[in-house]
DNA sequence: CTTTATTTTTAGATTTGTCTAAATTTGAAT
DNA sequence: ATTCAAATTTAGACAAATCTAAAAATAAAG
């Protein structure tokens, strides 16, 4: 449990890199895009985070995560992911918007900042575009569920959770019965504002905010019977 | 009007510093202390900033900032005293804590994030510490005004203003009457939980918690007859 | 008005991260 | 197997920010 030395912002953002584009390995080209860099500027960072231990590095063969890459890189990708919720619920930004800001604001090194802004947030699992918060000990929230907002119409899904525990949210979810394990059928979208109406088997319906829906996490199930 | 070029971390530490010392010029030395460096180190520094005409510098002289010097530290110091205000009021950190987490987000380089983080904490004019805000076109809140926390048993204050604009606060200071203009006398602060009771001249007496009175900003008064 | 001490500046080197241009390795095609 | 193109690495240089050590200017003391 040697306390992981502290890494520079370029450093993180060649770890987030690899992270996001090796399975399991990465080339210096693709890797040197990413970062908006040249093969040059690309092959010295992965030998300074191969020295490190952060990366497995073999010359011309590519570059990947080691495990302790892997657990450097989730606490990134958390701060990042936290910085976007704040960015989006507090601030008001589009989705669209918090990226780059985020970019930024997730290299300030504060394991108590981030504590704090975790719980300020009420601990969401999922960042504004639907994306896993690793965290704070390093795990990944299943991805199994996505977003209710993105199901299409007619698509059958089962509730698999809330991608945040606000009280509110999860006392309004419990109050209209759509709660984890309840079978709906989506069967209209309005267009004015996004609402979703939604059926389950005994034919009760119910509207849901595109807000409310942003917030329910969904697996969907076989378009018709699955064994018949 | 030309958008000023951006600055780095560094230039933006160095003109805060030149900004808080220079009255009206600061020594190399005491420059090179404050930003924790070399003189040689501050000697680069002031010559690059002295190119970009924010600091007017003679050799052997000391530096001291320019009109649009000065414009940019305030932004600085803006930005740096908001994110004060969000860490102690929305994260909870104590006022002894915020300041050098303030001193990494202030460099994130967004106007809308700090136009939407200062919406967000309901403009506040004053830090944590009680110093002022510089406004978004750089003017400063006047600094007449302390914060009634600081007043001591027995002086007399008028009030001057609240630190911010909540709807909240301005509500409750209106309802119990401690409004611009008005005169107190600070009888007694409560140990326990650092309650202010106050009177007025007729006798009127009002207890103001802590947390209020850190938002109310006063001048005080001579602590005889003015005049007689 | 010298001498001395302090402050400040220059000179040259270092680190991080980048670049261009040249050299090397790989792998695919004939 | 040889050739050729693509990917990758090295070599050398540069900008930002820093340092140490030496030189220069100022200020203070006798």
């Amino acid at each position: 449990m040697n306390a992981p030395a502290l890494l520079t912002s370029t450093e993180e953002n060649y770890l987030k890199a690899v992270f996001a584009l090796a399975q399991p390995r990465i080339g210096t080209n693709a890797l040197a895009d990413r970062v908006q860099t040249k093969a040059s500027s690309a092959t010295d960072m992965i030998q300074r985070l191969a020295e490190k231990g952060l990366v497995e590095y073999e010359r011309y063969r590519g570059v990947g995560l080691t495990p302790s890459g892997r657990v450097a890189a989730a606490a990134v990708i958390r701060r990042h992911r936290l910085w976007e919720v704040f960015l989006a619920e507090k601030l008001g930004f589009g989705w669209h918007e918090v990226h780059d800001l985020a970019e930024e604001l997730e290299h300030v090194q504060s394991p108590e900042l981030i504590r704090r802004l975790d719980a300020f947030l009420n601990t969401p699992s999922y960042d504004p575009h639907g994306d896993p918060i690793p965290r704070a000990d390093g795990t990944w929230p299943s991805e199994a569920g996505i977003r209710m907002d993105h199901v299409a119409v007619g698509q059958s899904f089962r509730v698999a959770g809330a991608a945040d525990r606000t009280d509110e949210l999860l006392d309004y979810l419990h109050r209209v019965g759509m709660v984890p394990g309840t079978e709906w059928t989506l069967s209209e979208i309005v267009p004015f504002d996004g609402t979703r109406t939604v059926q389950n088997r005994s034919g009760r319906t119910l509207d849901l905010s595109a807000l409310a829906a942003r917030h329910v996490l969904v697996q969907p199930q076989e378009p018709q019977t699955p064994n018949a």
